[in-house]
DNA sequence: AATGAATGAGGATTCATTCAT
DNA sequence: CATGAATGAATCCTCATTCAT
């Protein structure tokens, strides 16, 4: 692992864990294995670090959202696979996901406008899939925006309390989630085998992970 | 409205918007129209303004949770009313619970373990409101644990978008969120006005809020 | 004294022995009396003292210069009045006409032109006074803008080398000077003591001081 | 041009325009088109640099001015020699010059005991040329010493402002300059060709330049 | 010869907090 | 009650310099 890496892996770690304002430049080097100075050879200002983790987090979220619904035509399996992959890349780094989530405010007004355009940008995509399986899918929702919303907080809560050391599997993890989306959508049948592959898929494929 | 009220609330505001790390004493003395030396005729440290935050929000939550849940036999009831109560809760003082929910990471250990503790307590309710509605309530889901962490999340969540002065009322908010929840658990029936007449009056009388 | 008097009088005198990037914060504090936090009381930026100190000093050679030559019609005498004036204020305040000669290198670009612009128009006077100089008051000289040029430097050189402990009083340096410079102009009369009254009344109004 | 010139010219632009203090190594080493770690191979210390720099160019002046003078019986000669020399040395380099100047402060008290020996050296032939002119060489001025120094500062100031591409030429700004000096020592014939050409000579020999 | 990597010391500035007035 | 003044400790970041490669 090189010591960029190092660097990059404590900061999310502690932005993760203390948040950002909470994290010292000499926390960072300590937790990196490395002097507070020598830390600004990999890396620009404190501020910097922060929003190449999130712009790292967001681009993969959205390129992997993007394969997964590219080109299907399906709904319901487009939400499916949403949901199953921000499941699990909430599972699998919580602390990239919770810096994601819970540090936007630390953000420089200039860089906070970037990183709030790739959300909104992933975003549109669980948009397009509700609305449309509203209209062809088999959804019933009131108040989709709502629905949209809750949906997003409740995966990403993921991120706050999963641990791979509890007992529920990842694999099971996705499908429940992606039952309970289906059941707030309305949606006749729970479950949707071809959205999860595809996230698996994706996963595999974005990710490098596999299950 | 008392200066007391005045930094607790110019607390609130900051500790939500810029975290407690990010917050500063000056930062609160202006917020508050006094002088960061006159801050502390009103408080004590910084962190004993924000463990003293998160207690009065965790203890009207635990106590509105209390008294729309104690003596109500139906689980599904219960569930509601705890639905609603959050949702409400969350939409009504976005603030004070993004600080108790974002902030932990800032107390000290000690402090911690409080907050905790009655956060603990207050998901208990929940807890068994889930389990005894899968006993004997027409709740069905598996990994009930999973189900009331998504429940959890998807509705303090809403303190993290909710605008009043968007397109959906409180009531209807509500209204939504209750169903939601009880499609997430397998019921049959997505209404329970008597759980909701529950949440507000519980509000009314614990948070001095009408609808 | 007032304690930014102190803070004041310890960065002009390190600020014109060691240079601004030569003088620390931690400098300027031991020098002024103070900790280097309570410096902050008292200033903005140490930029912020750097330029307020030229400021200062400028305004009031400009204000000065402005009194000695308005409404002065022979220009002998303006240009007598300028030496002086400028050779006094630079041997009773060194240490202030050497910072604002030698670091003007260290100050932002926009409060560097606000600096230039001050020192431009009071160069003007010399200008003009030169300028009239020539067209009606007996001075020959081939390109009286050098002419200014020498005459400005070696008058403000005064402040690299004079000592009030040396063997040569103010009064005397004064019209030392103003006979050189009437000398470099090719006046045929070498001396004028009106423009030397002239000194010596503002520099007791502008600066308190007298010979 | 060799590695180590670059550095040394890097350096003297630099030290010039920002200050010793103000200028960094790495600013440095982009100006001489190096690693900042490379410019070690270079150069000693950053101060062995600039005292380097200071020696070098006070030893050329020392060198130039002592053939311009030695040997030569008539002060007004010398004196309009060394005037001439410093004038051109300063105004073809006043990046070194400026630095000598300046810098003096930056220096460890070692070395600046050898460069201000070095400058006293120099200054001490300018004295003996003014003394040497008043008692047999037609100058007539109160204060020797203080017209010494106000023609030291009126030729040195030549660095801070003459650019090569304004109108006024190097040997007409000689000539200027010898012309304001022999005003301001009173002597009665304002020219003196025979020192102009001593110091043309000079220059072209020591610094290698032709006007 | 050249340089990435490394760092202890120090740069300016802000921190939360206390206290005399 | 209110606050200017005060500060030790900490903030992020840059410094000049060394060294292994």
């Amino acid at each position: 692992m090189t010591t960029e890496q190092r660097v990059r892996r404590a900061a999310v770690k502690l932005f993760a864990d203390k948040g950002f304002h909470g994290t010292g430049i000499r926390d960072l080097a300590q937790e990196a294995g490395i002097s507070s100075a020598s830390l600004y050879h990999y890396m620009g200002t404190k501020e910097e670090l922060l929003s190449g983790i999130m712009r790292e987090c967001l681009d993969r979220l959205l390129l992997g959202a993007r394969r997964a619904t590219g080109g299907v035509a399906d709904p319901r399996q487009r939400l499916v696979s949403l949901v199953a992959l921000h499941v699990l890349a909430h599972a699998l780094q919580p602390a990239e996901t919770r810096v994601v989530d819970n540090e936007v405010h630390a953000l420089s007004a200039a860089t906070r406008r970037q990183i709030v355009a790739l959300r909104d940008e992933y975003e549109q995509l669980w948009s397009a899939a509700i609305d449309d399986g509203i209209r062809r899918g088999g959804f019933t929702t009131p108040e989709p925006a709502v629905t949209r919303l809750a949906l997003l907080e409740m995966c990403s809560g993921v991120a706050r309390w999963y641990s791979p050391r509890g007992p529920v599997e990842l694999d099971r993890l996705a499908g429940h989630y992606t039952g309970l989306a289906l059941r707030m959508l309305g949606s006749a049948d729970h479950e949707c085998p071809a959205g999860l592959d595809t996230a698996r898929k994706v996963l595999s494929d974005v990710w490098g992970k596999t299950l």
